[in-house]
DNA sequence: GGTAGATTGAGACTGAGTCTCATCCTACGG
DNA sequence: CCGTAGGATGAGACTCAGTCTCAATCTACC
């Protein structure tokens, strides 16, 4: 189910798109950053970032959020598990979590006999500054 | 907010559409319905399908679904408030509520000061059956 | 029947994301 | 210190869901 461990190097790219990850409070997209690289001055292939960012998704490293178009946007986030407030109009995101949640959806799994359930869960609003 | 009550009519496309919707249990992307209405004999564009579907979601009546590639799936569901269990194998779809899970995102909503929040929520997992 | 306006569909187009493959770079052993 | 194996990179072709255009067609209604 796991990979042979491969190496994973620590490429001049790797860190570079790792920093802009950093500097960022809230999603982006692939693009974003591989937007926010090139005006850094930082010369990173498009399909680079994708394979980073996706790499670093499956390792668990940083939160992955499907936007409206099936756009994925990506975020540095604590390693526990949790879920986010995310505002409509600027972005601005808030992690939350929710105990009560959790042990809904695991009994709904048993519920209904499903196994290796997941769960997306996300909420959309509008932020009190974006609110004038 | 709202449109100026457009006359939506009643043709033998948005029919053969509903249809294929009513016959089948799972969530089924834009292309899968075409497909069955070709195969049905039914000539109806992609672009309408697609047209019908997003009207009908944007009515409520159907429920849209956001597969792992971005591809959006409908379904006819019950008109309530509810969430899915869905099985990653062979698509079979349970229709779940979750009481618990509303007034936590009310308060969370309310605790950061968010307005018109909006949650997305979706299980996924294995059915019984697909486990042998 | 006649007309305004909604609807349709073939095909061009968009845009996110993936693939290819020759080249580059890192890690590591001698 | 090299030298090499195999991971990493990137330009550009490509895929594919979904959108747009616009002339032709269909509906509702008088
Ligand atoms: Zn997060
Ligand atoms: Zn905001
Ligand atoms: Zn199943
Ligand atoms: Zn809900």
């Amino acid at each position: 189910m796991d990979e042979p461990s491969t190496t994973l190097r620590p490429t001049r790219q790797r860190r570079a798109i790792n920093e802009a990850l950093q500097g960022a409070a809230d999603f982006q997209s692939a693009q974003d950053i591989h937007d926010t690289l090139r005006r850094a001055g930082e010369k990173v292939g498009l399909a680079t970032v994708y394979r980073t960012l996706q790499a670093m998704a499956e390792a668990g490293q940083v939160d992955v959020l499907q936007g409206p178009g099936g756009e994925s946007s990506y975020r540095q986030c604590s390693t526990e598990h949790h879920h986010h407030l995310v505002c409509r109009s600027c972005g601005r995101t808030v992690e939350v979590t929710g105990p009560a949640v959790e042990s809904w959806a695991d009994a709904v799994a048993r519920e209904h006999d499903f196994a290796e359930v997941s769960h997306s869960l996300e909420l959309f609003g509008i932020c009190a500054d974006c609110r004038t």
